[in-house]
RNA sequence: UGUCCCAUGGUGUAGUGGUAGCACAUCUGAUUUUGGUUCAGCCAGCCUAGGUUCGAGUCCUGGUGGGACAACCA
């Protein structure tokens, strides 16, 4: 290559808002030049693909200028958290690539926010109310009208601290009362209306048992935490855009009691949240599928969770390409889910193992082939990439091929096998259709061809053209399988404007169909749990975790794009 | 009758006040031992009205439209 005397034009990346915001505090010298996040997810359920998007950019951010991400488990509220879900959620990080620097639980900081409190109480700005939900949903007002003050919010410290006490003996029924804090009962913002910070919780915890029966509200646990930890940079999702007043509200009130050394101060900064065209993303409806059967479980492909698009054979590769096309703005959009598939495709494409399976198959009988021949035939394993080689596969009289690979009356664009037309078989002959053999319902039962033994693969002949290709497996030699097709669509329609719609009348019901008579080639055999392979035409498929000995299950992962049903619609 | 956030092709995103770019989707063509892949190309955009400025997608103001906020959830 010719030298120049420019230099290479340094890639341009442009950065998203919160890159930019964390290179301008880096620069200014903030937080004593430091940056630090945290992944802060409460353990009631499994990681979906929205989790993703944070974790990217809280991890990555981090990574990228030398700073750490921390893990903490945002584990204020026992009653919905699980231990079942602590471990899933590790798992899931790490399958995505990242490695948190610490693990940390807000359930560790319980004593320390509980002083916070006390303190809050003396300095007279917390009070214990003892009215019950209604009436203080009541007293907030609505965001159009002020609220009006609890008739407790001036009651003396002396008291609201042993009652505050006594919250957490278990003397005091839930519900009974709460801590709240005093701030501004006709703030515009709801949040400042006095917020509840402690409540009653007597369902023991899944880290502290039953040490405690007074826990505290997310409000007061987040920003608290990220400050005891020195978090300088907790970003989070637009709804909590609203929390952001408080959220700096507890940490100066908490800043003035436990001074830290000099100017660090954690900030919060919101993103857009991922929506995905078909897609249910809320974690309560993703627990209703599951816990009403409607899935089989968490991990059930067509789940939009992170353990679901593994076992459906998403790479974490393509994942994190994805969140990066999509971007962080805080623009309330929604992503077509092509944007995904385009991502998966993009990958395994390289990745992904060519190898011949057959679905549907119908028999195809080689007349002029010799009875009880084997001829072993190469096939490359992925021509994206030559390092990965081939394997051999049988060739003998009797095939499958796919049953919508022959019609008996074509159109004229059909490629594929019809009396009378050439096509060429994958890694084998050229064979020309003779014709078919019906059964009494007029269903095709063998179809008929004729190869020609000068166009075997690699032999001089082989170079004709002929209109298609298709992909084939030895009768004799394939070995049975069942297949797991998935539709793209999850979801027939886009949840929209009608919320109140049940989502479960949205779901696709062809969202899953089992093809149990399916054959692939002998070479799968070999095949791993999760391992990718492209079923050529077919599109992308895995092997499900629950093959067993003898019965391979695989799934398909995406299909390739489609352009001959486009070509068919058209006619 | 509130506060806050947002508005760039169909979708999602870039754009120190100076030629609006990228990806996906769609469509077209070339290549192809699978109608895939790869390559080339087409179509298509700054919500609106004012203001500031030599110059506005960018700054200001008013509209319009969308979203968030009234859990003892996070």
């Amino acid at each position: 290559m010719a030298e120049t005397n420019f230099a290479p034009e340094e890639e341009k990346q442009s950065l998203n808002f919160i890159e930019a915001i964390v290179e301008k505090d880096l620069a200014e010298g903030k937080n004593n030049g430091k940056i630090q996040t945290r992944f802060p997810p409460e353990p009631n359920g499994y990681l979906h693909i929205g989790h993703a998007k944070a974790i990217c950019i809280d991890f990555g951010i981090a990574q990228k200028h030398g700073g750490i991400c921390n893990l903490r488990f945002d584990d204020t509220n026992p009653i919905k958290e699980d231990v079942e879900y602590v471990d899933s959620i590790k798992e899931d990080i790490q399958w995505l690539g990242f490695q948190w620097g610490n693990e940390y639980y807000a359930s560790d900081y319980f004593q320390e926010l509980w002083d916070f409190a006390v303190a809050l109480i003396k300095n007279g700005k917390a009070y214990i109310d003892e009215q019950s939900a209604e009436e203080i949903a009541k007293q907030k007002g609505t965001p159009t009208q002020a609220g009006t003050d609890s008739p407790f919010r001036n009651r003396p410290v002396e008291e609201s601290l042993a009652l505050f006490e006594k919250m957490n003996t278990g003397e005091i029924p839930e519900g009974a009362m709460v801590l709240r804090a005093k701030i501004d009962m006709a703030s515009s913002n709801m949040h400042f209306r006095d917020p509840i910070i402690y409540r009653v919780i007597k369902h023991p915890h899944h880290r502290t048992g039953t040490t405690w029966k007074a826990y505290p509200m997310y409000d007061f646990a987040h920003g608290e935490s990220d400050y005891f930890e020195g978090v300088t940079h907790s970003i989070c999702t637009l709804e909590f855009v609203v929390h952001r007043p408080l959220y700096d509200w507890f940490i100066d009130e908490l800043k003035k009691i436990r001074p830290q050394d000099g100017e660090y101060r954690p900030r919060q900064y919101e993103f857009n949240r991922l929506s995905l065209t078909y897609t249910v993303m809320s974690k309560r409806k993703l627990l209703q599928l599951v816990q009403e059967g409607l899935v089989n479980g968490w991990d059930d492909p067509r789940m939009p969770t992170l353990c679901g698009y593994r076992r459906r054979g998403y790479t974490s590769d393509s994942i994190r390409n994805f969140v990066k096309r999509i971007g962080y703005t805080k623009f309330d959009g929604i992503i077509d889910v092509a944007l995904l598939e385009h991502s998966i495709r993009e990958d395994l494409n390289v990745k992904a193992p060519r190898v011949s399976a057959v679905i549907d198959p119908v028999k195809l009988i080689i007349t002029n082939y010799p009875e009880g021949q084997v001829e072993m035939m190469e096939a490359i394993n992925n021509p994206e990439d030559e390092s990965m080689g081939s394997h051999e596969i049988e060739f003998t009289k009797e095939l499958y091929i796919e049953r919508e690979d022959f019609m008996e009356d074509a159109p004229k664009k059909y490629f594929r096998l019809t009396p009378g037309q050439e096509v060429r078989l994958k890694n084998a002959y050229i064979v020309l259709c003779t014709g078919c053999k019906k059964n009494a319902a007029g269903e095709i039962e063998e179809i008929y061809a004729t190869y020609d033994p000068m166009t075997r693969s690699g032999m001089p002949d082989s170079n004709r053209k002929v209109t298609g290709t298709l992909h084939w497996v030895s009768a004799e030699h394939s070995i049975p399988a069942e297949v797991r097709l998935y539709d793209r669509l999850f979801l027939a329609e886009n949840p929209s404007e009608e919320k109140d719609k049940d989502f479960r009348e949205l779901l696709n019901p062809d969202s899953l169909q089992i093809l149990t008579n399916c054959r692939v080639e002998k070479e799968l055999s070999k095949a791993k749990p999760l391992d990718s392979f492209q079923f050529q035409r077919l599109g992308y498929f895995n092997v499900d975790p629950d093959s067993k000995d003898g019965k391979l299950i695989f799934n398909r992962t995406v299909p390739l794009k489609d352009t001959w049903s486009k070509i068919k619609n058209k006619e």
